[in-house]
DNA sequence: TCTATATTTCGAATAATATAGAAATATATT
DNA sequence: AATATATTTCTATATTATTCGAAATATAGA
């Protein structure tokens, strides 16, 4: 039971729920996710660790970056994936999100995230 | 989205997966569920008001009992639930909450919670 | 080896949630 | 009407989650 309890309340947050949709564009890495959705690296990272733990995403080492995907032979989240998917492909928040992940790179959000520490120059 | 993140967000809390669990077996009272679940009735009660918010019961009262009951036609959420229901025929907190469901009776458990406040008497 | 980059961990602040008990409300019974 | 019962609402508290920034870790490249 608490599997799926765990489940539920990884998939009960709105900045984890926009990730795992995320991921289903392309596998992203954590400063991409960090610049979609608006938020600190640590706290993306946080949520990636809780994504991880419940077993809906792994991860890879790809030179500096750390590569997330969605874990896959996950029967049951598949199942609310599914049954969930008409109405989150209409979703404003999540065409949003598929944009802006169209228009970025690993390479590119690095050092977008570094303007932003040294002071808006651009 | 934020339709799915209350339904997630719901689903992720044991009493209240407990409590749509025990809803399956049969509609119930407020204090049956209390019985069950050995929490405040207040605190069922809130519960109770947050899985009707969502939509997944109803109720209605008979008496000075109100009695809920799953709400039916949430296409989602039975989804969900057909996926896990094998999973959860065979969870141990499911199967004892269900036998407890067989001794009780509303008008049992009353008397139950009054004895709880005067004291054990036994 | 030194520096820059990408991510994670840690610590602290804030926000959200769960809980219980008391008071209030609603209904039934006498 | 008065009393008992069942539930809800209100209030306070405790627990849990989310978030950020700083420090620590890991890797790449000069």
């Amino acid at each position: 039971m608490k599997k799926y309890i765990d489940m539920f309340k990884a998939l009960g947050d709105r900045n984890r729920l926009r990730i795992l949709l995320m991921l289903r564009v392309r596998p992203l890495c954590v400063c991409e996710i960090s610049e979609v959705l608006n938020i600190a690296l640590s706290t993306v990272s946080s949520h990636l660790k809780i994504l991880r733990n419940t077993g809906l995403i792994e991860d890879n080492k790809d030179g500096r970056w750390v590569i997330y995907r969605l874990a896959g032979g996950n029967e049951f989240f598949d199942e609310i994936m599914g049954a969930a998917a008409a109405h989150f492909e209409k979703d404003t928040q999540v065409i949003r999100d598929r944009r802006i992940i169209q228009k970025i790179s690993r390479e590119v959000c690095a050092s977008k995230l570094n303007e932003k520490t040294n002071g808006d120059l651009g």
